[in-house]
DNA sequence: CACTCACTTATTATCACCTA
DNA sequence: TAGGTGATAATAAGTGAGTG
């Protein structure tokens, strides 16, 4: 699955208890805060706090603040129970000025974090300071779950109100819309607020969660993605649903911070990657979730998965509706992607790079075909013909470092089924569907050569690095097949 | 201690332009 | 011609810090 869908999906299903409890407790504890009259006791328990934290060299809870480090009064206020300009007077003394620049610290909620990442604590904490933020990509998170996994248009996931999700007595549960697109009366006058949608999305199970995660944000009844409740933390009152402007901010915004929190957790493979067109537009952010699924390293894989789930589980609901939802793009991206692998193929042949293994020559039988279409593919019907096509089936697939020029007969990665594409990630060494470029090679040789070096770093333990030598071998003798095998169009003109 | 200031932030509104 | 896109202006409100 591409990276900002593990994280939109992360925080959905993983983090959305701890956030919104999080928020309630903050809320709670500015409540406290603003309602606290200054009396004599609170400035003692006030003085006693402070005490301590001198006295022990604590830090003082701070946040950033335009652009520098910022007591956070009403934090203060609301653990210790003094008012907060109590606390704004009592800090505002030289010593505290100082003391806040040299022991800056967080303003720690004493929410339990519960979610999870591979069995650890997704965070330490929730900070007081950080906590509308987070709600804030809670929300977003939400919106990026729902539009990739029913296939919505922006519009129609921002029309989505609170209720439209009932648990069904059997089966899946279905989202009830409202169509805003060319939605008429039958005068055929314009209707502003659209239609219901007389055919329903089917939601799978990480779409109604997110719904579930936005009725608690939203109020009741009213629009799951209403801009006053979805304001953190002024909450004004801004009529409607948010704007698509604001959307595709937050959207850039929730990769940023996914990014961060992926590199900040050991987790850099999963940052999501700059989208080469640019920021991501609401509309166009369907096509670059698409764009995502399917070139990313892994992408097909995920596409393989992901979409081969979504066919049977969405198409036979509404076939007809998947014409105008993310299933083109998806097509479309994955043929380009296809295309993209086999052009690149094209280029190096002719260049007299070498390709080795069993469908060597399938591949650059293919790979012939490819200036035919390369940049010319624009409709999904253009797109399909491609992906049918069982000569231009190549997937490139540098987790594995080779090609996979799919025959469904030949493939071992699925045996039992009978589908029409790869299972990347299950990929078998001894399958008649793999070939490898010079290149390939080269990567082999590269990742050996890394492989050998932290085993000889002597910062890994024996047996481990036992297995890592044994993995860097298996590599350089794949290089050694590959060298001895490897053909070139020169010398064998398809 | 109350008040005001300056700064920051997140949002909507609005315009001109593109495109199928 | 409708609808989407991108840039910019305008707006409103919270916050710590400064002032009397």
């Amino acid at each position: 699955m591409g990276p900002l869908l593990i994280w939109a999906l992360r925080m959905v299903d993983d983090f959305a208890e701890d956030i919104l409890t999080a928020w309630a407790d903050s809320r709670q504890l500015r409540e406290r805060a603003e309602q606290t009259c200054g009396s004599s006791e609170s400035k003692a328990a006030l003085d006693a706090y402070l005490g301590d934290l001198l006295a022990c060299g604590l830090r003082l809870p701070t946040f950033s603040h335009a652009g520098q480090r910022a007591v956070a009064n009403t934090y203060i206020a609301g653990i210790t129970g003094a008012s907060v300009s109590q606390v704004n007077s009592r800090l505002r003394r030289t010593t505290w000025l100082d003391y806040k620049l040299q022991f800056p610290g967080p303003c720690p909620l004493p929410t339990p974090i519960r979610g999870r990442i591979d069995g650890q604590p997704w965070t330490e904490h929730l900070d007081y300071a950080e906590i509308a933020g987070l709600m804030r990509h809670l929300g977003t998170a939400c919106f990026i779950a729902l539009s990739f996994l029913t296939g919505m248009r922006p519009g129609e996931v921002l029309g989505l109100r609170s209720g439209c999700c009932p648990d069904p007595d059997e089966g899946r549960p279905l989202i009830h819309g409202h169509v805003f697109k060319s939605a008429r009366d039958e005068d055929g006058n314009h209707v502003s607020q659209g239609q219901m949608r007389e055919v329903p999305w089917v939601a799978i199970p990480p779409a109604a969660t997110a719904i579930r995660v936005l009725e608690r944000m939203a109020p009741d009844g009213g629009l799951l993605f209403d801009a006053a409740a979805h304001d953190f933390p002024l909450h004004r009152p801004y009529p409607g649903s948010l704007s698509r402007a604001t959307v595709t901010k937050r959207v850039e915004d929730f990769i940023t911070w996914a990014s961060a929190l992926a590199t900040a957790s050991n987790r850099a493979r999963e940052a999501i990657p700059a989208d080469p067109h640019g920021a991501v537009g609401t509309e166009r952010f369907r096509r670059t979730l698409a764009w995502h699924i399917a070139r990313r390293p892994g992408g097909l894989v995920a596409l393989a998965i992901q979409y081969g789930h979504m066919r049977t589980a969405v198409s036979s609901g509404y076939a007809s509706r998947s014409r105008d939802g993310i299933h083109d793009l998806l097509d479309v991206e994955t043929a380009r992607a296809t295309a993209d692998a086999l052009a690149t193929l094209h280029e190096d042949l002719a260049a007299g790079t070498g390709v080795s293994g069993p469908a060597a020559r399938r591949a650059i039988h293919a790979a012939a075909h490819a200036p035919a279409f390369a940049g010319s593919i624009r409709t999904a019907r253009q797109a399909r013909d491609i992906l049918r096509n069982p000569t231009l089936a190549v997937h490139d697939n540098p987790h594995a470092f080779l090609m996979c020029v799919y025959n469904r007969d030949k493939a071992l990665c699925h045996r039992l089924d009978t589908r029409d594409t790869p299972t990347l990630n299950r990929c078998v060494s001894t399958c008649a569907n793999i070939a490898r470029t010079d290149h390939h090679a080269a990567q082999l040789t590269a990742q050996a050569g890394a492989l050998e070096e932290q085993a000889a770093s002597g910062l890994v333990p024996v047996p481990l690095a036992d297995r890592l030598r044994g993995r860097a071998a298996a590599f350089r003798d794949l290089v050694h097949q590959h060298h001895n095998a490897r053909i070139t169009t020169q010398e064998n003109p398809v």
